[in-house]
DNA sequence: CCGCTGCATCCGACGTTGTCGGACGATTAA
DNA sequence: TTAATCGTCCGACAACGTCGGATGCAGCGG
């Protein structure tokens, strides 16, 4: 079964491991990603030397912060997908006729990354930020993409990540998931009571070309604001009809 | 003199040579790669399946793309520096009320990124995305930054990084620039006519605390809508409100 | 003022492992 | 089909990453 032979220049995948591990930790100082690692401290002081000379990461006094350096890659990586060109507008489009947040999300390796994001002129501050990942099954976007894949990929995902809760609302059993993820296929769009961030809800609708979801779109807002005939009705049709535009428009491309 | 001893770890430093080559590329091929690099195949091949391993580069049938994996640590690093976060809102207003590009610069090693941008109502596409590097003479926000730093440290980046042209108007003698740089000094902004894209004009003010340049802002849009008493007086007065709002609230962080 | 502690950095020896030429199979083009 | 190009794998050598320990530095308490 799995494989998982480990790649062949390990110490390039230790580098990265710490540049994450620096990351996860939001800045950290030698010692203390040495006790995350079993490695010993010149070594890791090695790696992290590397990095700082390279410039991925920069020493701020003590501690060790991912350089910016970073968002040249992943901005230019997302700046050239198509999907990005084709939505990047209707997102706009939809934050401002909202006066929400809106989001469009992608699926990699089974998780949800956060693709862009755009404040609303009414809009609070949320943890997201873009390039963000997070469990599918947290997010409203999230889920209308685990509803479009195969069964079979679904248990992949599934088995790899768990149903992992990160708020007392987060769907945690198989069942209850799958069940909602008919009711997401029936309706359409789907909606986050609570599920990744007290307070707030999101209603979301998945992106398809050729029968295939290629992300979402969201709208996220503070529960006081989102409820009534605007969390069942106005939303939930400004959302659907930006997916729709987006699929059109991925037609032409 | 230059010490230059290299990074401890070379094989972490040449994978990440390699992923700024497929980055330069846009995507490359494994030859292609191989072509740039000195080095043979077989261990061209054992780095690019070490970063696809990992997630860092995705391979696109046969040519390697940079992930939006990056994304995620370039963009909490900027999500979690103070200077965006008191920045951000202001250059949407700015986008807003002036209906064209806005943007948000920070120098780092000597070269100009692109921390923040957004766009207009009017506005056209650019060639800039979020995290671009360029060089600080070739744009309004980059001179803007070079009028503020101290003399010795305008040679250190001038000394490394030259003045190489992008376009035909890009400022390429020293001298002319420290006119340019003067005359900055003197209005309190700077300006710049297609020196770096064609037909594209831009108006840039630096921000600065305590007497040290931090960041600038700017507007950039097409020549035909950046004239007259626009260009010389509407714009910059709101670039200069914008930059001077953002140094205000940079002092209550 | 002086030892003490924790830290970052440096060093040198060992042995892991990255490197590189070459070979094999797969893929593409003619 | 042939030929060329490409991707992948393999194995041997030597380079270099690893790791324990030593050095030097900064902050703290006695």
């Amino acid at each position: 079964m799995h494989a998982e032979q480990d790649p062949p220049i390990k110490s390039t995948a230790t580098s990265l491991d710490i540049v994450e591990t620096v990351h996860g930790l939001g800045g950290a100082t030698l010692p203390e990603v040495v006790e995350q690692f079993e490695k010993p401290r010149s070594t890791v002081h090695d790696h992290l030397k590397t990095l700082t000379d390279t410039g991925y990461l920069v020493k701020d006094g003590r501690t060790f912060r991912v350089s910016v350096r970073f968002l040249n890659l992943g901005g230019r990586a997302r700046a050239e997908s198509q999907f990005f060109q084709v939505a990047e507008g209707e997102i706009r489009q939809l934050a401002s006729d909202t006066g929400e947040h809106a989001n469009l999300m992608i699926e990699e390796n089974g998780r949800g990354i956060f693709l862009y994001k755009v404040k609303g002129s009414r809009s609070v501050n949320l943890d997201t930020y873009e390039g963000m990942e997070v469990d599918l099954h947290t997010t409203a976007m999230g889920k209308t993409i685990l509803s479009e894949v195969s069964e079979r990929r679904r248990d992949e995902i599934l088995d790899e990540h768990g149903l992992e809760p990160v708020t007392a609302k987060t769907i945690t059993d198989r069942d209850e998931l799958e069940t909602e993820l008919d009711d997401i296929r029936e309706r359409g769009y789907a909606i986050d009571n609570e599920e990744r961030v007290e307070g707030v809800r999101c209603v979301a609708a998945p992106i398809t070309t050729d029968n295939t979801v290629v992300g979402a779109v969201s709208v996220s807002a503070p529960k006081s604001r989102m409820n009534g005939e605007r969390f069942e009705e106005t939303i939930p049709s400004e959302v659907l009809s930006t997916a729709n535009i987006i699929e059109v428009n991925l037609q032409h491309v």
